[in-house]
DNA sequence: GGCCGAATCGAAACAGGATTCGATTTTAGA
DNA sequence: TCTAAAATCGAATCCTGTTTCGATTCGGCC
């Protein structure tokens, strides 16, 4: 035999959340191709029909997340909310694109870049695919500085609005951001908060960590 | 040749500490017994004397710097100080032994969990090892949890106490964690703040976080 | 001075996963 | 129908990293 007889045939795109899912299940490295075709029931040879190689798969999960993620948190940003409630809404949407799993979550994965720079440095050792590589893959570090950016251009226009107060932005972005991150780790399904909970934790705690102190305002 | 000439033979725990500054520095997958051997001028072979395989190794990492961690934290916890000031010590210690690096680092290290597990299953196929290994991962993410124990005992105890507002403990905790944990990721000696800015910040951020409102204090 | 265990090493054996390849089957059109 | 491109597959190949092995050195000690 050779294909699947009158199977629906997957495109790049079932291939992409497959695999997206299947790294959030299995973390990276213990991801096999063969772990990936097996969720949309192909073999691993097959996946090389869509796409160069492993590394090209990987980035291409990664890249999409963070462009529905960047999408999102951007049309929050750009809403004409307070910049307190901009940040509530982006930190719940994070926070249950984690959740609820799917790539996003993935684009963020802690180790990712040990691991992408290994990989291109073990690999293409000057040959073809090396250029396309790398510079996808700094385009993407990049945009996840954007993304994070995003989040930080709030604290600090409330921060100057003094809607929040003085704090080292960066570094508490930083730090709201793996605190998003790390809940990929621990949350489950069905565990004793839903996704939507931890989010109203989460946006409570940042919000209260912000809160302006008598100083400035006085609700 | 055989044996390195006149040179200091290491022992286990040079080999221990070597291992979790590579680890540290490359991540867990993309490090290699040579990357580790090569750190204490030995071959990878030469490892196999010392440990009886990688992850075996990794494990004994990760013990190691969770003891360490653990022991600091019970002290901090044992004394009699507020829990706010508990809790602050207890964040910079975090902090900062992230920041100076080391095992402690890597005994967080996300996708250890999926990673552990995978290797296990895929070797010891019922075999030998197996059994001594499972219970260690076990005890380990046993002592993990430990770990994250400490500082949420002292987070609820705060809040009883009526020095920190009411918040869902757990979920705070791991917020704090993962935070504390992504600054392995970013954090570079030199930046723009030094360790223990990272962890003024951190201290200052959790304290604000959890601070109780007027309803009860008045500062 | 010779013996033994500890510590090393180089080379070879293994393993498991990524990637390639040639063959085969579908499907859409001309 | 017939054909070419798309999508698959199984098997073979490659690579890289781990682990094993036998030989060799060291150091200390009787």
């Amino acid at each position: 035999m050779a294909r699947k007889p009158a199977d629906q045939t997957v495109d790049r795109e079932d291939i992409l959340w497959a695999a997206a899912e299947v790294l959030h299940r299995n973390g990276y490295e213990a991801t096999t191709m063969k772990d990936i075709a097996a969720q949309v029931n192909l073999t691993a040879a097959s996946l090389y029909h869509h796409f160069k190689n492993k590394d090209f798969l990987l980035l291409n999960v990664l890249e999409r997340g963070l462009d529905i993620g960047i999408a999102n948190l951007e049309e929050i940003a750009a809403s004409d909310l307070s910049n307190a409630a901009k940040l509530g809404r982006m930190i719940r949407y994070h926070v249950m694109s984690v959740t609820n799993n799917v790539a996003i979550g993935s684009a963020m994965i802690f180790e990712i870049r040990p691991l992408l720079k290994a990989n291109a440095d073990r690999r293409y050792g000057g040959d073809r695919f090396m250029e396309e590589f790398s510079e996808r893959r700094s385009r993407f570090f990049a945009r996840r500085d954007y993304f994070e950016g995003l989040f930080r251009n709030v604290l600090l226009a409330g921060v100057c609005a003094g809607e929040f107060r003085q704090v080292d932005a960066p570094t508490v972005t930083r730090a709201m951001l793996g605190a998003h991150n790390w809940i990929g780790i621990w949350y489950r399904d069905g565990g004793r908060l839903s996704g939507e909970e931890v989010a109203n934790v989460m946006v409570d705690t940042w919000l209260a960590a912000l809160r302006a102190t008598d100083e400035h305002n006085r609700e």
